[in-house]
DNA sequence: GTCTATATGTGGATAGAC
DNA sequence: GTCTATCCACATATAGAC
């Protein structure tokens, strides 16, 4: 593994363990094993390698949302996806970069993080839509809406965790919004049928 | 106003803008209009200083969650709260927190912040359970559950919208909030009717 | 390419005058 | 009680040797 490739991964872990603003060069070339001469080598600075690793870790969160197009009932991939262990004491690598005012003060870190927040919410639209479609969610559902307010409770559900230092509430949360998936099902195969 | 009062003020305000750890004590003291020797009079320090500020943002907090409490079904009143206008891009004064290393690593300061997502937590689950009695909602609703969810909702929506730098996330996700509470409702008046 | 040495500013706090 | 002066450590970056 090459010295710039130590440095992006080092720079990616203490990102999610503390953010933008506590992680200094230091930290970071510590973590690597590599000397100063070599991060100042081969990257401009901190921005430049935050924005390098920070891009790595985006592009995989967004990819992590595939399954929401994968196979089955789209109401069933909607519920495998918040089922997902998630451990909500850790945060999430790219929500928790919009608590941290460097980032949101840097067009280029906040671009980073918008992208990959677009692309989970892009597949979070399509999946409700192919379940109003089905008719497994009610007709009156908007996509857009409900894309935001599911992906919201995740979002949200790391930050209960972090707050109580506790798994749970992370759990809680999805409970409580797969019950209301299922009161919404339930009141389309009432008010909707789809056949 | 007292140094010492202006000291608080300032440390509110620079924590709910820069947080913790981007919050330094010069900053503190130059918005505050003091010098440094009536801070360290006053006060221990930095942390201290945020301690005794955060304490009294955090009841503010609590206390803005009242209205879950007040007249009217019990449903409504969870629709109204949630309906609440609430400036997304400035993020929750509270919830902020807990993305900050410095504040999760000090038990003093998230305490405080625990603390004030227990309150509303309470008093979330206290008018769930109501309106599950009142018929409004599922008998199989978990109260704890749906509080934690509906608090997810408002807390990502925060995050969703600092992500976007728009307000439109979060009020999209209140309004998918909104009409899943209306599924739960009506599915609750299907199966379970209340008389 | 990678290292060590060095420079400049700031964070956080103490000392002690008024 | 409030101020200014000062201190040490660290953040971030540059210079230049190997």
């Amino acid at each position: 593994m090459s010295a710039r490739d130590q440095l992006t991964a080092a720079m990616a872990e203490l990102l999610w363990e503390r953010g933008y603003a506590a992680t200094s060069p230091r930290d970071v070339m510590a973590r690597a094993g590599v000397g100063q001469g070599s991060m100042y080598h081969h990257f401009g600075g901190k921005h430049d390698l935050a924005v390098e690793a920070f891009s790595a870790v985006a592009e995989e969160m967004a990819a992590a949302s595939s399954p929401l197009d994968g196979d089955g009932s789209p109401l069933e991939r909607m519920k495998r996806y918040l089922a997902i262990p998630r451990a909500g004491t850790r945060g999430c690598r790219v929500g928790r970069m919009t608590q941290d005012p460097q980032v949101v003060a840097d067009p280029e870190l906040l671009a980073v993080v918008a992208g990959a927040f677009d692309a989970m919410l892009a597949r979070w639209e399509r999946a409700i839509a192919e379940a109003v479609t089905a008719g497994e969610l009610p007709a009156s559902t908007v996509p857009a809406d409900l894309a935001r307010t599911l992906s919201a409770v995740l979002q949200g559900g790391y930050v209960l965790a972090r707050a109580k230092g506790s798994q749970e509430p992370m759990d809680a949360a999805v409970r409580g919004a797969l019950s209301l998936l299922d009161a919404a099902h339930a009141a389309a195969r009432t008010s909707d049928p789809p056949d």
